[in-house]
DNA sequence: CTGAAAGCGCTAACAT
DNA sequence: ATGTTAGCGCTTTCAG
């Protein structure tokens, strides 16, 4: 029934046992339907609880069961379709557990990801979904695991720190893209990320990104096999992410300008597409482009972009199911899973120019 | 400092006062930072608070203090980019102020929302942004009001419940794009939207989100205006997401073809441009496609689609400030708020072929 | 400035 | 099957 009148509070278990004539726990136990109740009382409790317009309170209920159904994930930023595709595969199955997410976005910056990570602590949900901002770092994840809550890594992983993580094959991704590209003739290909990492890349140097560190490997090992001499020269990290036109138009004009590039993310694809499309190089004849995920306007180009592609859905499912089966109480070992990633062939790739 | 050792809870507020020899109340103040401590005391109470690794339990001050600093949003998917782009807008506004967010899809379903926001509401969030399933049906926000918890809609406004809510000018953003068609000389217009809609449309009719109500609205009253009779018959309902492609090529084919098409979102227009690809129907020459939202992709298509843009980061922002200021406690009478939609004209409209 | 005690709304023993 | 009584961890009077 629905509850009328002004500056009332909210019905508690004690209001409803009051109006049923019964004790609190009775009461509750009615309500929350848990222990035995008669089916008598039980009618009367449910009767008293609709007429007050009873809401459970969900926190107090936490607080006595030290269970919060409410799970943690920091992101990089929603507004990524990456991430966004992976949070719907989070909320899918942690809303069927009757699981809830609050959400942070990092911007994938380690401050930030700290300030989230301690506030979802402090909300006690009962595990934590992340993304981690460095591969590098382990603080923000240390502390929640010196936090005992369950902890399970998605994307990337991040070494010394032993928890469960959902990530993708990347290096054999970027191996399958860079040999496409070997085999149609291409000898000059620049790989692009707008993962933040200081000065120029050197050979051996691990990223703060172990997803993007993996495709940098795929991508340098296969060139290096292929004979390439100097194949980091063609690693370009820490693009902007508002700057990455300008750095593809670069890397088209110069004295020994690429033919080829490998695009570390689908924003990033979308800018080399204009950088190209604006310097009137045309795709696939002077540049052939490739990339990392499959956004859905990439069979709308012309061309359209060969990529690999991830189950991104599915890493937030699976990493979700993991925590979940953590906060069940499952104790073994961490493990990684694997995810294949799926070449899509399209129009994008052709030999070079000359 | 980082703490070690197995199987011990966390620390609370009492361990801290016993360690560092003092009352919990003045343990209390000296961690939450209120009332009044001493200098020396303050710091006793840190070195404590630090050498058990005391981390603040969020929901038992929510239990006294009866604020969360948790707000609750719900929209219809977070794999929407218009979903994705409003609720970074309001994370954004959110966390600045200290505020988290609990994130629920709806998959625009009527029961989804009211679990969601039940769930919401136990959780005792401060507030909540909703982006309502259906513009006719209140029940759902009514509860919320019920509940006397502030409440912000956003996208769409439901008539007959007096909330603030944040929208952009539908009505005129679809006349200019109508304006623009029938300037081109277009008079077999489509109007695609995936809103459910039991059987055809009729004119007159209320639809289910006053935001396609809006936008059918302009676009009616437009080719009213202009002579074109029985404009309703343009009006395409209920399209399943993935069969947007079917309708949009049924529209193309058949004896009568559509000279032009009006996407409803960012994934119709997806949607029909691949149709019309894959019929090999030329744009802007065979068809004229225009829209609603700007996603980034539209400028790298051949040609470009010409669309009327809304500052979504904005609404998203806008209604989480709104609700900020209704949960500190403005009274004001409820406002919608309308944001202006921009025509950014690309290269998909031309005269039609005959 | 500091302490004692009550209370937020619920669940969990432990009786009866 | 139902009731009584303690808490959960924090804030908040109210004293001193």
């Amino acid at each position: 029934m629905t509850e009328t009148g002004i500056g009332r509070r909210e019905a508690t278990v004690s209001d409803v046992a009051r109006l049923a004539r019964v004790s609190k726990a009775t009461a509750a136990r009615a309500l929350g339907d848990y222990g035995a109740v008669s089916d008598g009382v039980r009618d009367r409790v449910q009767k008293a609880a609709d007429e007050l317009g009873y809401r459970p309170n969900a926190l107090a209920r936490t607080m006595s069961t030290g269970r919060s159904h409410t799970l943690g994930i920091v992101i990089g930023d929603i507004e990524n379709p990456f991430f966004a595709k992976a949070t719907r595969g989070a909320a899918d199955v942690a809303a069927e557990a009757g699981y809830d997410l609050i959400l942070s976005n990092s911007d994938e910056e380690l401050a930030a990801e700290a300030k989230a990570v301690a506030v979802q602590l402090a909300k006690r949900v009962d595990g934590l979904l992340i993304a981690p901002a460095s591969s590098l770092a382990p603080g923000n994840l240390q502390s929640v695991l010196d936090a005992r809550r369950p902890l399970v890594l998605f994307d990337r992983t991040v070494p010394g720190v032993e928890v469960d993580a959902v990530i993708t094959d990347n290096r054999a991704g970027a191996r399958q893209l860079t040999e496409l590209l070997l085999k149609a003739g291409h000898r000059r290909i620049a790989f692009i990320s707008t993962l933040a990492h200081e000065g120029g890349f050197r050979a051996g140097e691990v990223l703060s990104s172990s997803a993007v560190g993996d495709r940098v490997l795929g991508f340098l090992e296969t060139l290096t096999e292929a004979g390439v001499p100097h194949p980091e020269s063609f690693v370009h990290l820490n693009a902007r992410r508002d700057g990455v036109e300008v750095l593809a138009a670069r890397l088209l004009g110069g004295a020994d300008p690429v033919t080829a590039i490998i695009a570390s993310d689908s924003l990033i694809a979308l800018a080399a597409f204009r950088a190209a499309r604006e310097r009137s190089v045309s795709i696939p004849d002077q540049l052939s482009l490739v990339g990392f995920d499959d956004a859905d306007w990439m069979s709308l180009t012309t061309p359209g972009i060969t990529v690999v592609e991830q189950p991104i859905h599915e890493i937030g499912a699976q990493a979700t199911r993991m925590l979940l089966r953590r906060i069940a109480g499952d104790a073994r070992p961490p493990e990684t899973t694997l995810l294949a990633q799926r070449l899509v062939e399209r129009g994008s790739v052709a030999a070079p120019a000359r």
